[in-house]
DNA sequence: GATCCGTCATAGCG
DNA sequence: CCGCTATGACGGAT
């Protein structure tokens, strides 16, 4: 029997400690070559610059098509003239280099020959948070190393609350925006949430890692890690550009003059890319038109050139996949994938004919899996997990029949299968008395459903407004939330009803030897998203008392950290924010047995940065003390991540829910 | 009905 | 300040 101690110790600190940041420039010393020697191969004697030594990975059809679709000016002629003009660039600032740091001594020993280590004198507390209005980008190139557990959670921290107030501004724009619609305000087009919640946060300084340029990690961004939009990235300082695919800081901000890339996003928006996983070839920017057709060659110049030399220098470059991924609103995710190095360049005719920089990206080794197979895996499992995980799979339903998905029980540990023997509860069950004053009257009378909320009892009772999207995505959390119900005259695909409808998404509790069991999703959870509901049979005081005497372990809904404050709280954005206090509820004071009937939340780990809150949720009933406990997703939530909530417990009290594991 | 394409409103950055 | 960009949303066509 493991512990049921999840992902985390419980306590972290507030401060964080100071990690070191390793000053990749200004000290860097590649050989510098005398100028009248100047060929492509003494640039960079790793690179397979194929300047006029034929092509590579071309077919004699593509050369065929790239020598026919293009004359007089040949794709030779093309690329000798690009040729003509790199050498050009490099000439002058190698010329510049020379004359301003001609003293700059050699580093033999180091691996990376580009990186040498500095004083750490950097203050850590500057290099996450800008609090100036449009401060501009930082000039100062950094990784940052040496992160201690306790720096780890603090800078995780950090990141989920950053991206908890995107996702919360994204959502209220867009909300509002549809409300005005109905107010028929005559404007054509959405507004685009995703823009508009990304530039309050950069006015109220909130974008994270500006006031340095990060190679490397950026901390408490983990491998595996979902972004559904391109801002996203741009606020937690992944990747800087809302649309280049190339990040990186650029030569006349560079300490030695030269562009050095620090991320890429590969999204299949080249016809010439390759994605083997580990190996990516990526091709450069540039050379389309408007319609994303390669019609002109590309040129050694920006995030090409910035490539190019991070591949010189042995900088590694952070790589985001962005791929289809049905679930997300725009079709659309982007999933860090770690750290890869730049192995070769070369200039190459992509399909179109014209030429194209290309690069081989190789995954650096010993990195967690990447976020993109993971995904990938997921999907395979969903639909035929016997095939893909022959071994392991100790029940294919363990509800029987009871929730709308199938929920896994999956072993590959040792023998426990536990979570097989006990009877599915699906809701929570009350004391009768809890139904004392449900009748009629008690529910809204929206016939026709309950639309956005207006003169809907229920939207009343939760302050006005529905505390949900069209999407069924959580706006704010609250103290009780008043969800449509039996009661109510509206159909029941009122809107006002998610958290009734049950599970909606491929889960499986699977043995762990870090958490004993666990709970994670076969689909991506988006933030905001229904998971599923916390069931266990409700105790009178004198049941309660009695289980006590006995020994029996309970729930005590009352000890669940309140997380749901954090969600929807836009407090660093807007100053008269108040957090939801009503409809104000007394303390939660019931117990609950999940002994013989429970459900798979109940395998959930603690932790105490968790990615799941706890939802206090009414609706077929009006015992306020009584509300149903709904958990939803506080990030977007990758597919088999473990899930976590905070129990609120101390580092000493696994005992609590011991029953579990 | 899913998917593709054109169009438009965008915002950061060099 | 201007032009570029591996965006995202929508509506119409296939």
């Amino acid at each position: 029997m493991g512990s049921v101690v999840g992902l985390e110790d419980v306590n972290f600190p507030t401060e964080p400690k100071t990690p070191t940041p390793t000053m990749i420039f200004p000290k860097i010393e590649p050989k510098l070559e005398p100028l009248d020697e100047f060929t492509p191969q003494s640039i960079n004697p790793n690179s397979n610059f194929s300047y006029n030594s034929g092509f590579r990975n071309t077919t004699p059809q593509q050369q065929q098509n790239a020598t026919s679709s293009q004359t007089p000016s040949s794709i030779e002629a093309g690329v000798h003239s690009e040729y003509n003009r790199i050498s050009e660039l490099f000439q002058t600032a190698f010329a510049q280099r020379l004359q301003r740091d001609g003293d700059v001594e050699a580093n033999e020993d180091s691996g990376c020959r580009a990186i040498v280590p500095v004083s750490n004198d950097s203050q850590v507390s500057d290099i996450v948070i800008t609090r100036r209005k449009y401060e501009k980008r930082s000039s100062e190139l950094v990784r940052v190393t040496d992160l201690k557990p306790e720096d780890e959670r603090y800078f995780r921290d950090l990141i989920r609350k950053t991206r908890m107030l995107y996702d919360s501004l994204r959502i209220f724009v867009n909300l509002e925006d549809e409300n005005n619609q109905h107010l028929g305000s005559g404007r054509q087009t959405r507004a685009r949430g995703d823009l508009k919640a990304s530039q309050m946060m950069r006015e109220h300084g909130l974008w994270l890692n500006r006031d340095k340029r990060t190679v490397g990690p950026i901390p408490g961004v983990l491998v595996g890690d979902l972004f559904l939009y391109r801002m996203e990235l741009c606020v937690v300082g992944l990747h800087g550009t809302p649309q280049a695919g190339i990040d990186y800081l650029p030569a006349n901000q560079s300490s030695n003059g030269e562009p050095i890339a620090t991320s890429v996003i590969a999204s299949g928006g080249y016809e010439d890319d390759e994605d083997a996983g580990d190996v990516i070839i990526y091709t450069g920017q540039g050379g389309q038109d408007k319609n994303s057709r390669q019609v002109v060659h590309q040129k050694l110049e920006g995030g090409n050139l910035a490539l190019e030399r991070s591949m010189y220098y042995g900088v590694e470059v952070r790589v985001i996949r962005g791929f289809k991924y049905v679930g997300s609103s725009s079709g659309k995710v982007y999933v860090y994938d770690g750290l890869y190095r730049i192995t070769e360049f070369w200039f190459d005719v992509g399909k179109s004919g014209f030429g194209v920089y290309k690069y081989k990206l190789v995954r650096i080794e010993n990195q967690p899996d990447m976020g993109s197979a993971v995904l990938r895996f997921a999907e395979s499992l969903r639909t035929r997990p016997l095939e893909v995980r022959p071994m392991g799979y100790i029940s294919l339903d363990i509800s029987r029949k009871k929730e709308n998905v199938p929920v896994f029980l999956f072993n590959d540990i040792d023998n426990e299968r536990d979570p097989a023997c006990y009877d599915y509860l699906l809701k929570t069950v009350f004391p009768p008395y809890v139904y004392q004053h449900v009748g009629n009257g008690s529910g809204c009378e929206c016939t026709d459903g309950c639309g956005n909320g207006t003169n809907c009892f229920c939207a009343m009772k939760n302050g006005g407004q529905f505390a949900y999207d069209t999407n069924g995505i959580l706006l704010r959390g609250k103290p009780v939330i008043f969800e449509c119900g039996p009661h109510c005259s509206c159909p029941p695909t009122c809107w006002n009803r998610v958290s009734q409808k049950g599970v909606r998404n491929r889960f499986e509790v699977f043995r762990s030897r870090e958490t004993g069991w666990g709970v994670r999703s076969l689909d991506l959870l988006l933030a905001g998203s229904f998971i599923c509901e916390y069931t266990g049979v409700v105790l009178t005081q004198e049941q309660a008392q009695i289980f006590t005497m006995n020994g029996d372990s309970l729930i005590y809904p009352s000890h669940f950290a309140e997380r749901w404050t954090e969600w929807g709280d836009l407090s660093r954005i807007d100053s008269n924010y108040v957090r939801p206090a009503y409809p104000s509820i007394p303390p939660l004071d019931f117990a609950m047995d999940v002994s013989r009937m429970r459900n798979l939340a109940c395998y959930m780990s603690h932790s105490s940065s968790p990615n799941v809150l706890v939802q206090p949720v009414l609706y077929d009933h009006n015992s306020v003390s009584f509300p149903h406990l709904m958990l939803f997703a506080m990030e977007n939530i990758p597919p088999l991540r473990e899930l976590s909530i905070d129990y609120g417990m101390a580092d000493d009290c696994t005992g609590k829910l011991a029953i579990c594991n």
